[in-house]
DNA sequence: TATGAATGAGGCTTCATTCAT
DNA sequence: CATGAATGAAGCCTCATTCAT
């Protein structure tokens, strides 16, 4: 039995797309409910009939867009062995997924701190859930642990998640080679033993250099 | 001579500074002029005699941490000639201002779309000019390009500049570490010829399985 | 059909009103949007429902009246011939606005430069409407033109426009009479032939008598 | 034995000018001390070394020009019997003085109401000054009394003070002119006898005509 | 005399949200 | 389902004024 899609359905989705762009282009707290009304076309207390607050909105927002995200990439990685493989799928889900939804890619990047209480607590959950399926693949992928695991996952993540920042689809390398590009770039790092790196990468760089300067001003 | 360091400028950069830890742990729209004056022991009315707004004052964070972290870049490569060591020390000292400077940092990372105008236009220079920095030394690594050169610097600064959202100094690794780690993770997959792939990396992940799919609201 | 006066527009219509006389007695700037919650009983962010900005109260006051007064004038001149019958009407009309609404009279009056941009454009036009009814009227009583026009003619609003400063209804002659009376003042002035005058009146002040002590800070 | 000029009084009324020039441009309450430091390069604080408060500051302007306004009348009138010329001179007087200090003229007619307590209490002592000794001539000029004294005493000041709303000296008549047409106007119709009037000009204008409509909007 | 630094009071406006209809 | 009208809270900013130096 099929889960029917009622009117109320369709136009809670059409809100919250449009509130999604919204949230992107102006940001959370900058867009305000009239925002919202005046490009849904409904009226400001019509909304609240589809959502009890603003901070719910972006929790719904959030929820659903992750949720998406979440459900795609474990029904990809179904039945998939090879560790590497995995990590490419997983990167690409990722990217075309973002790139495919902008506005709510950029809200969950960007908007991970405007929820409060329990909202948080559950899209915090999904996010956990999100990075422990890759710390999950990096680790089959080296057993012997080359790298910080954190360091590595969230390395990846913030190539991935940064975009919003940079990437323009109308000039920029299309979906299909940013997720090659970046797989390389990240598999080729991660996979390496040290022992193939040239001499100056291997070398630490000198922190003794660094004084006092570090402190934006003088530090006392 | 040196130039002199008035009561003026000290009190300036104090409120610059508790100003960046409060902007960073509520985020600038959201913290009020009023949680500055109660932080810094400066009445409301006070504070616009060291800056004419709220945006301003976000602009002098920006600028004057930005400026220092440049400034900091171009004096540590002076000299320096291997490309490798040069890509190695600009990772270290972004890594190292930023886990130093931690609030400054994530105001930065953060609020690059609060500022309006030409506070905007002016930070924005400054952004480019570091990441033509990188871009250079990048270029100078593999002048037959075999990433995308966007691609690749963004990267490498969304490795970075994502770390406020997880890098915590009292669990995570250090930033000697830290800083090797991604080197280590970014050159080893930017040096490294495609032939050295394994297979499953290099082989193109099978876009045509993505179907329609990707816009968020489908799933049910 | 006729126009339905909603009860939105009747709200409005009050809040006008009050405000006018607010804006009269304490000025527009000394005035208070609080002031104005005070005296309507509407919350101070309830007011924002009827208008968008104190400006915009201020333009409303000023050209509604200023609409009513030039529609009154001119519907009033409809069909007369005489000159003198019609600047005798426009006088009369005029002083019975003010003085029926001494509120609004004294806002448009006193408040002419409060409004800046497009607003006192607006109602500038409105204005040079006006004195441009009276002008042609005024050129039409003397076509050979004994005194200078705008002379005449800002002569003949200064004496009607400033009445708010000392008209008192109780104290002072009635509308009627303050219209007899003006008309007269002016017409006899306005008609008369320089020949018809007395000596010393026609006979120049001496200007030279009056050396540089015009600077205020001269004198003793 | 002559008061000397000292620094202290160059200085003051350089403020004082400066300031009138400032008020006329902005309007008393929009002006603020900030504007007056700049404009007179005197800092925010040394300015209260030369008067106690904003409101002094205006008291300053208005008493000064009033005070000069009257000493030369009175002096000009010294000696002169025939009322027709001592109107004449009051007039030409006025709006000399008015021409000649705009600023200050702009801030006696617009400002008026600006002051409170005994600083309006002694403004408008010499104001009341001022309309006697027109009143007084007026009432030499006709002591049968045609017109209400009060309505032809302010109707000639009416007349007199807006010219700050419209009179620009680089394209309007030359200041004697100006004394000229006002003075005949005035003149021509406070001695004209009733019977001289052109007969529309002296049946009373139907105020029946004149309906509900007087309100600005409905009354109730 | 003169000023740099500071402040309390108060101004306009916007916001998320509610409620009667 | 939907909305017009309303509101309390809060936000940013400016102002006249002071005071130690």
């Amino acid at each position: 039995m099929v889960s029917e899609r009622t009117a109320y359905d369709e136009k809670l989705e059409s809100i919250l797309r449009t509130s999604a762009a919204i949230f992107a282009d102006k940001g959370y707290h900058q867009a305000s409910i009239r925002d919202i009304a005046r490009a849904t076309n409904v009226s400001l207390s019509g909304l609240y009939y589809y959502f009890k607050s603003k901070e719910e909105l972006l929790f719904l927002i959030q929820d659903h867009a992750f949720g998406t995200l979440i459900h795609e990439a474990e029904e990809m990685l179904l039945g998939v062995d090879d560790p590497v493989r995995k990590i490419r799928l997983l990167i690409e889900n990722h990217l075309r997924f973002f790139i495919g939804n902008m506005a709510e890619m950029k809200v969950l990047s960007h908007e991970a701190g405007s929820l409060t209480g329990d909202f948080r607590r559950r899209v915090n959950a999904k996010k956990r859930r999100l990075s422990e399926i890759a710390m999950g693949i990096l680790r089959e992928l080296r057993p012997d642990g080359g790298l910080d695991l954190r360091v590595a996952t969230f390395s990846l993540f913030g190539m991935m998640n940064w975009i919003y920042n940079w990437y323009r689809p109308e000039s920029d390398v299309p979906v299909e080679r940013l997720a090659a590009d970046m797989s390389r770039l990240f598999l080729g790092g991660y996979l390496q033993s040290a022992s193939q790196l040239p001499d100056a990468a291997r070398q630490a760089a000198p922190g003794e250099q660094h004084p006092s300067i570090w402190r934006t001003t003088a530090p006392h």
